[in-house]
Formats: C-alpha cells, structure tokens, sequence
DNA sequence: TAACTGTATTAACATAACTAGTACACCTAA
DNA sequence: TTAGGTGTACTAGTTATGTTAATACAGTTA
C-alpha cells in the first residue's frame, strides 16, 4: 500500500502522515472510511505499531482523521481540514529551494518545466501509487 | 558571516556545506581567495572545530575547494565543479514538493509566481545575507 | 622558535526515531 | 458472556547521527 524510505532522514511516522494526506485531500479515501488498524497497517509494512499509532495522533491533531476506541479510525470531512499553516510551510520550503536551484544553475524556463511535470502526474493519478 | 540554525533537521555542517557553495557559485567568494581556517570559524559561530572540519572536507570532497596543511583551504575553480548530482537532487526534490503543494490546493498559477520572486531576490543578492 | 594552518583519532554526550513489551478500555460478533 | 478485534498509554531499551571535547601530529610562515 505505501512505499516507504526506512533510510531517509524524513521520519518513518511523517511519510505516514504525509501519504495518508494525499490520500485524504484527493479523496481516494473518502469521509468516513476506516484507516487499516493500527497493528495491521504495522504488519503490513513490518514495522512497529507505535509508529503508525504516532502517524495516526499526529493525523488526529491535524484534523485529518478522527478515531473511536475499540472501532478504529475514519477519515474526517475535508471541508473542515484547515490546512493554511501547511501551505505555509510549503511556500517557504519552496522558495528555499528555488534559490539552491538558481545557484546550481538552474534556468526558469526549467522549474516551470518542472511544475507542468508534477502537475500532469498529479492529475494523472500517478502519484498516488495504488496498490 | 553565517545565520545557523541549530535546531533544524539539517545538520550544521550540511547548512555550512550549502552556504558556502552558494558563496561560490555566486562568486562572492572567488577563485584561490581563503576561507577563515577551521578553528577561526568554529571560534566565529560557536560550535566545534571538528564541525567545520566535516564540512570542509565534504566541500573538498565535491571539488568547491582544495585545502593544503599549514596554509589553509581555498576556493577551486568554478568551472572544474561537477554539479550534476546536485541538480538532479533538487530536481526530485523539486518535483516531490509541487506534488505535495497540488495536493494542498495550490495552483499552477501561484507556484510560477514563487519562482518569479525566487528569481528577483536571487538576482537582487538578497538570498546572500551579507554581513 | 612560536603561532598559525589542516588532519586524524578516540571518547563522551545529546537527541530523536524506532522497537519491544505490557497493560487497559472499548466495541463487536459468535 | 466471551474471544478477538480496536485505540491508547507507558516504560524501557536500542540504534543512528550529530556534536562536542581533548589531544596529537604534520606542514607553513613570520
């Protein structure tokens, strides 16, 4: 179901958190729908239980998912997701690297490239790896 | 000289191997000029030599710099750097987060206008932070 | 010679992520 | 009611990495 990189420096928790996002906002998961258990999920990727149970807090603080004890955890309605703080954060993120980019050489015309790119695989579906 | 953030995830050698490539690729600092020694600069930011030392040898490493015992480290020349790893890096790196921002809801429209802005200080030299 | 350079090594420390094990509360279906 | 599923909480230990600390050695320069 995920891909995950046990070897990048991006916690194992956080690329949780960020694929279930994905999953969440282009509605591949829609509201209501029950998440994989905590310790199946854990099983499925090999690896410890508290890690999913610290992606799904996190994914609970955000709004993102809300969870029932003894039942499980289902996606929340989008429309109340506020995500302003997140944009932000990409935003800045983004212009950082922009200008590593424009340092190493990188022209314009090619990050626009690159946006066009990411866009068509986005609409796509591409990126959601399904599985 | 530098702005370091001692809490982020980016270790602070890696934040002083990035300063001072973009030192160079900008030609702030120039072809065969020295950089302050390793024990001046670790005095400068406060932190330990041995860091400036790691951050030194990955600069030398990556063809930024040659550094000979007893007399220091300089600036290499430019044109004999290979950067082609780099740029395919931030490419990725690129590319992952315009996937994570369409997902965020921002537009084609919004992103190209990032990269505008990234352009102008970049050319203004505000992206340097002299001191 | 003295004071500066880079370089190397070893040890200790700090932090964060992750794993492991256990326990408890709740829900559901047999 | 009970068995097995769910989320949740907690403590401890492990691992990896970055950083600090102290020391030593080799080369350069005034």
């Amino acid at each position: 179901m995920f891909e995950l990189d046990l070897r990048s420096r991006q916690p194992i928790y956080e690329q949780l958190v960020d694929k279930f996002k994905q999953l969440i906002m282009s509605e591949v998961l829609q509201q209501d729908e029950q998440l994989p258990s905590v310790r199946s999920l854990a099983q499925d990727l090999s690896i410890n239980p508290n890690t999913i149970q610290k992606a799904y807090r996190e994914l609970e603080a955000q709004g993102y998912i809300y969870s029932v004890k003894g039942k499980g955890s289902f996606v929340s309605q989008i429309s109340q997701i506020d995500n302003t703080a997140e944009i932000k954060e990409i935003r800045e993120h983004l212009k950082r690297l922009m200008v590593e980019a424009f340092f190493l050489g990188m022209t314009n015309q090619e990050m626009k490239q690159i946006i066009e790119e990411s866009q068509t695989s986005v609409l796509k579906g591409d990126a959601y790896d399904p599985d």
